[in-house]
DNA sequence: GCGACAG
DNA sequence: ATCTTGTCGC
């Protein structure tokens, strides 16, 4: 399986992704949540380009104990563009999560899911290709839209395109913004929630991802000091 | 035409 | 993603 470097490609593959309709996951009792994240350098504005540097970090969590890390110091496959984040991060992410030993059983990355324009965001295509169940968590919405839920943690709201639910608003944190979680590869609104939820640890953002951008970021400062 | 637009 | 000050809270 390779990554479309075009975005014509890119959006071949993503309608092709549309159509496939994967088994639901059935989450065994105790399962290893992984997360992945990249950092750009600072100062970066507008889209970017493939010469832009990139630090990627995955992690697998055994409850609160991280039992997997890999760092992977690359650049970007490409800019990014709304509806085709694949051509910046698709590679990337794909690689180091690869790495993994133990790998997860479910992966949380910040990617969309239905949310898209051709409902076939990032965490679907990331899941399809590494066969892996995924859940997409962002800070806003791409092209979906729903009104905040009220400010105690735990509060949902939908956010639709049309009729249909595609994510949804959750408050991690009562005092915060809420996150919006998106269902992803082999996973629903209901197990995505539960996901997220039981990865929190009393922080607005999960842990996987937390992790995963802390290796990022420690490993950007180290270069310039 | 104008604005919005996952990271 | 990154750029941004102060501020409230554990």
């Amino acid at each position: 399986m390779t990554w479309p470097t075009e975005p014509a490609e890119l959006i071949a593959r993503q309608q092709e992704l549309v159509r496939t309709q994967p088994e639901l996951w059935a989450p065994p009792e105790r399962f290893l949540i992984g997360g992945v994240w990249t950092c750009f350098p600072r100062g970066l504005v507008g889209p970017g380009s493939a010469t832009d540097r990139a630090w990627t970090s995955a992690v697998v969590l055994d409850g609160r104990q991280v039992v997997a890390m890999e760092l992977v110091t690359d650049h970007a496959s490409g800019p990014y563009l709304p509806g085709l984040l694949a051509l910046r991060l698709g590679p990337l992410w794909n690689d180091v999560v690869r790495r993994l030993h133990p790998r997860p059983d479910v992966l949380l990355v910040d990617a969309t899911g239905r949310d898209h324009p051709r409902q076939a965001g990032l965490a679907l295509q990331l899941g399809a290709v590494l066969d892996l169940p995924t859940v997409g968590v962002t800070h806003r919405p791409l092209t979906a839209s729903g009104d905040w839920p009220a400010d105690e943690r735990g509060g949902t709201s939908p956010l639709t395109i049309g009729t249909d639910q595609v994510a949804t608003w959750l408050r991690t944190r009562k005092g915060t913004r809420p996150l919006v979680v998106h269902p992803g590869w082999r996973t629903d609104l209901p197990m995505a929630i539960r996901i997220v939820s039981a990865s929190l640890a009393g922080h607005r953002t999960p842990e996987p991802l937390r992790e995963a951008r802390r290796l990022s970021r420690r490993a950007r400062e180290s270069e310039n000091l």
